[in-house]
RNA sequence: GUGGGUAUAGUUCAGCUUGGUUAGAAUGCCAGAUUGUGGCUCUGGAGGUCGUGGGUUCGAGUCCCACUACCCACCCCA
């Protein structure tokens, strides 16, 4: 083959999208009854934006970015997630101004990130996620959770976990962060290199260092949950007798702190263990400071990420019940020039009829429109040759008993309704 | 960025260890087996520059090297 998809691309294909269209219609159905509006934002942003938004020293922003330069010399960034663009969206159009919060949800979003491939991790992905602005209370980001969980159960993936915590605000994690170094300061020596790095200008993501030693020298650290500030406190008491009170269950997991700057207080991830794929299908948290970071007004925001690659992998490996895209209701095997004129025409009429109709295109024999009718899992076959032609009629044959019947052309549709 | 594996028909793979005439299977595709009828069965057909480039050899799908792509794990994440 003379060219193929670039690396960590993945194609659908005609015969899987309906997949893809059935996790579509229940997100929109189940985004709607939460009251949530779709938004479409641009693939590509100004580079600054996900400077400012996600953080410039985040592992997407230094390393897995795709950014070029455009002809007019502007830096250009093929978005890496979803949040800052949608954030970007309701700050430029001013949304702001009206009654808040505003609820959005992006689906099949492309994103874009320059990674090394491998199951369930591509370079071009699409998400499904939500945003809520202007909603301070924590009430907002169990409804993200619940609203989660409500698609990921109803499109059939088990064993599912959410993973919550909090990891504070501007006022209380300088504090914990001292705290912090002062625990790993005595251990420093038996942490991996990457978590020395880490030390000064982030610890706490070394709390989410998959290294066994690392993780042995956590075990005992002081959690952000013991630091945090009566209000960050309160917030978190407030998402957790939410969840509660819906029967969402959790685990308080004080070492997951997410990968993205902009993260304050909650912060959460929704995790599925399945044969052959185990790890994070749902992530997201709450970012206060994202649109004032942006140049906008202080407004709170919270919201998620869900991958459709991999939500559609682990909804397969559980076993997932997709329903089969609709079949064919009726082949039109007609024959000879006059009856393949009159076929066509019967072909278009029965679809304007709400009827899925099928023509034959190639010019096969009745035997071999027959296997084809058959390998499309028609219904029924309208014989259309000559006698049937002279008498205005069609010869009806259901596939699946065999029986035959002559139908009078104008009645078919309503034959085949039944 | 680090490590391991794989690359042969549309698809899934065998053949490679012990180099040797026209490279196989299954499945899919096309056609035929009563002249206007599917599924099951049978028969036939099309389809491969054996990832790319170099090397060793009288001879390479098979051995060696490089490159590329894909898969898996680490890291990180969706």
């Amino acid at each position: 083959m003379a060219i193929q998809a670039p690396k960590g691309t993945k194609d659908v294909t005609p015969k899987e999208s309906y997949k893809w269209q059935y996790i579509e219609a229940l997100a929109r159905e189940i985004c709607e009854h939460y009251g949530f509006r779709e938004v479409r934002t641009p693939v590509i942003e100004h580079t600054e934006l996900f400077l400012r938004g996600v953080g410039d020293t985040t592992d997407i922003v230094q390393k897995e970015m795709y950014t070029f330069d455009d002809r007019g010399g502007r830096s250009i960034t093929l978005k890496p997630e979803g949040t800052a663009g949608a954030a970007r969206m309701f700050l430029e159009n001013g949304l702001f101004n009206d009654a808040q919060p505003t609820k959005m949800y992006y689906l099949n979003c492309p994103v874009f990130r320059y990674d090394k491939p491998q199951a369930g991790r591509l370079r071009e992905h699409h998400q499904f996620g939500i945003e809520v602005y202007g909603a301070p209370r924590a009430s907002a980001d169990a409804e993200c959770i619940r609203l989660a969980m409500a698609l990921l159960t109803r499109v059939g993936v088990q064993n599912l976990a959410v993973h919550i915590n909090s990891i504070g605000c501007p006022q209380c994690r300088p504090a914990y962060n001292d705290a912090l170094r002062e625990y790993l300061r005595g251990r420093y020596g038996e942490l991996c290199e990457v978590c020395k790095s880490r030390f000064e200008k982030n610890p706490l993501r070394i709390l989410d260092c998959k290294e066994e030693r690392c993780k042995a020298v956590c075990a005992g650290a002081p959690t952000i949950l013991d630091c945090l500030c009566e209000e960050c406190k309160a917030h978190f008491a407030e998402l957790q007798g939410c969840l509660t009170s819906v029967g969402v269950a959790y685990t308080v997991d004080p070492f997951i702190v997410r990968g993205l700057d902009y993260y304050t207080k909650t912060v959460f991830e929704i995790v599925a263990r399945c044969e052959g794929y185990a790890g994070t299908v749902c992530g997201g948290g709450r970012y206060d400071g994202l649109m004032a970071e942006l140049g906008g007004p202080g407004l709170p925001g919270v919201g998620f990420g869900m991958g459709m690659e991999r939500l559609l992998l682990v909804a397969e490996l559980s076993g997932a019940d997709i329903p089969a895209p609709r079949r064919t209701d009726v082949y039109i095997a007609a024959l000879g020039e006059a009856a393949r004129a009159a076929g066509f025409a019967l072909a278009d009429e029965l679809r304007g009829q709400g009827v899925i109709a099928e023509f034959d295109h190639v010019g096969r024999s009745f035997k071999a429109q027959f296997k084809y009718a058959d390998k499309l899992g028609a219904r029924y076959v309208a014989i259309l040759g000559e006698d049937e032609l002279a008498k205005g009629c069609a010869k009806l044959k259901d596939m699946a008993t065999g029986e035959e019947q002559m139908i009078p052309l104008p009645a078919l549709a309503s034959a085949l309704k039944n």
